[in-house]
DNA sequence: TAAAATGTCTGACTAAAGTCAGGGAGTGCA
DNA sequence: TGCACTCCCTGACTTTAGTCAGACATTTTA
């Protein structure tokens, strides 16, 4: 472990130096870097203030007054726009605004490319595929697991994306019919829906509800295609079953379809053993269970 | 090419907002975060001030007055080393200086273990693979390839490990006596030698010389052990073939020593071809020669 | 040995980043 | 309608990070 941790900290180390410094240079050159990154967020389409706020984790005051900073360099306005809520500001650049965060992107990549080019063409793409595998495995790391209430309108979300992928996957399609009774088994003491959330974004769901006397099943367990094959669905995996452990639950059951592979083998590596139909889901291929020691 | 871009970017974005987040929250909780750097650069064994300033890229007066912060608060203090250049203050750490070190460790582990735990050991190990391959990538890209003059330190300092790793490696051993006349054919304009840097650290060292009216002599070709395999001796093999046609010059030789596979191996696919004996140096199983059209 | 260069220090300054309190406008609910 | 709440704004601050000029001691070079 001790070099484990010595490993990340010079991983830390360099690449903040590295990048810190490519950064003031190449966007910081005549303007705060703050603002720079306050005209990335606003991007091209505009966004409403308070979630610029939220994506740079910044201040009220110190985001209204850079935007009014970008206001008197004409770079910016802040508008409001009718039909929403009035007491929310929308930013938007103006043409020399976004003029200008084309200049912006055209640095970054020189930045991008003052990386890659002095190592050669292979060492160039050793860096872009070992980049890719930190980024998405960092994005995994900061996930955050937590109950969630299943008529929330991120449950709601999580759903629709997993019946969708269903209906598109399942040969003969899916018709994702599904009771008010069954979401509030999910609701705590008896059962619970677990959210996987990155950063304010639900990427994955998964759910336990009381099936029998000391037996529970475990529904509705999706990972956002983006993040998948990063241990997300293990993670969400066994915190069901610690859930369902502390319900003093002595297995947990579980169905699926035949075309979910990924799911099929999660279930398989975690424990899980093919047992004998025990509903009728029409859906269903394979029925599962694994016994909580 | 764009999609490269595009990758290094999402890198960078993902990974600054991560360990910036982390540092500022696990570094600089009561302290600046300048503060805490200078206390890691002083370390246990303490560092001069000059170097201190060199390491983290500051202005002398911002050092300075850090240091009286440290001193203020009993961290820290600077001393002249008898013995030593008069004007250099050595800076160390007290007492409770190393204590408030060892506490900004385990915090610094604590951040790492931040990042591993939730990934499970296998995505760990992942990431810790892909670290390893961004940290080496990007510190290999920061170097930077230029002439110097051979009888400058690093020169020296490069040839000195460069003459030690062929003794070490040659069977029989080696002995390194080099006459002042060949170093003096490594100055422009009729050869070079280019040193490779590591922020302020020679890492690799390789010269051209005149052999012949139209061809010219590679030699001491030498990577520091803890940079190779990153195509840095590609590059400085690069930029001497580039040095011999500004010259003129329409063809390379080299001599090598079996022992030195790398070097082989790099020479080779290099388009280098084997060629007979130029020379009589004792120490030399093959030599090579390009041409250069 | 004088002159130039180097290493460190201090004082005086600036820019950037961030915090806090309070106020006005708008929204939603009782 | 009144009340609590949200969103954004401004003004007044502080801290952090940095720059620059010059002073002084020491070392190196001519």
């Amino acid at each position: 472990m001790q070099t484990e941790l010595q490993q990340v900290r010079a991983f830390n180390r360099t690449v903040t130096q590295r990048l810190g410094v490519l950064n003031e240079r190449y966007l910081g050159r005549d303007r705060p870097l703050a603002e720079s990154r306050l005209l990335f967020e606003i991007g091209l389409k505009g966004a409403p203030v308070r979630e610029l706020r939220a994506r740079l984790g910044l201040d009220s005051g110190f985001v209204s007054r850079m935007l009014r900073a970008l206001e008197r360099k004409r770079l910016a306005t802040t508008l409001r726009r009718p039909g929403d809520d009035g007491r929310v500001r929308f930013a938007r650049l103006t043409r020399s605004g976004i003029a200008e965060l084309q200049r912006l992107n055209t640095l970054s990549d020189e930045l991008a490319r003052s990386m890659l080019t002095p190592l050669g063409k292979k060492g160039a793409q050793r860096l872009l595929s070992a980049m890719a595998e930190v980024e998405r495995l960092l994005r995994a790391s900061s996930v955050e697991v937590a109950p969630a209430d299943p008529l929330s309108p991120e449950a709601q979300q999580c759903r629709d994306q997993y019946f969708g992928e269903l209906a598109s996957r399942f040969r003969g399609g899916f018709d994702g019919g599904l009771e008010a009774a069954v979401l509030q088994s999910f609701v705590p003491p008896r059962g619970v829906l677990l959210i996987a959330w990155l950063f304010a974004e639900a990427i994955g769901c998964g759910a336990l509800r009381a099936l029998q006397p000391g037996i529970g099943e475990i529904r509705h367990l999706w990972i956002s295609p983006k993040m998948r094959g990063l241990g997300v669905g293990r993670r969400l995996l066994d915190e069901l079953e610690r859930a369902a452990r502390k319900r003093q639950l002595r297995a947990v059951r579980l169905d699926t379809n035949e075309s979910l592979d990924e799911a099929i083998g999660l279930y398989r590596a975690s424990g899980y053993r093919e047992i004998a139909p025990y509903n009728d889901n029409r859906y269903a291929h394979y029925w599962f269970e694994k016994s909580l020691s």
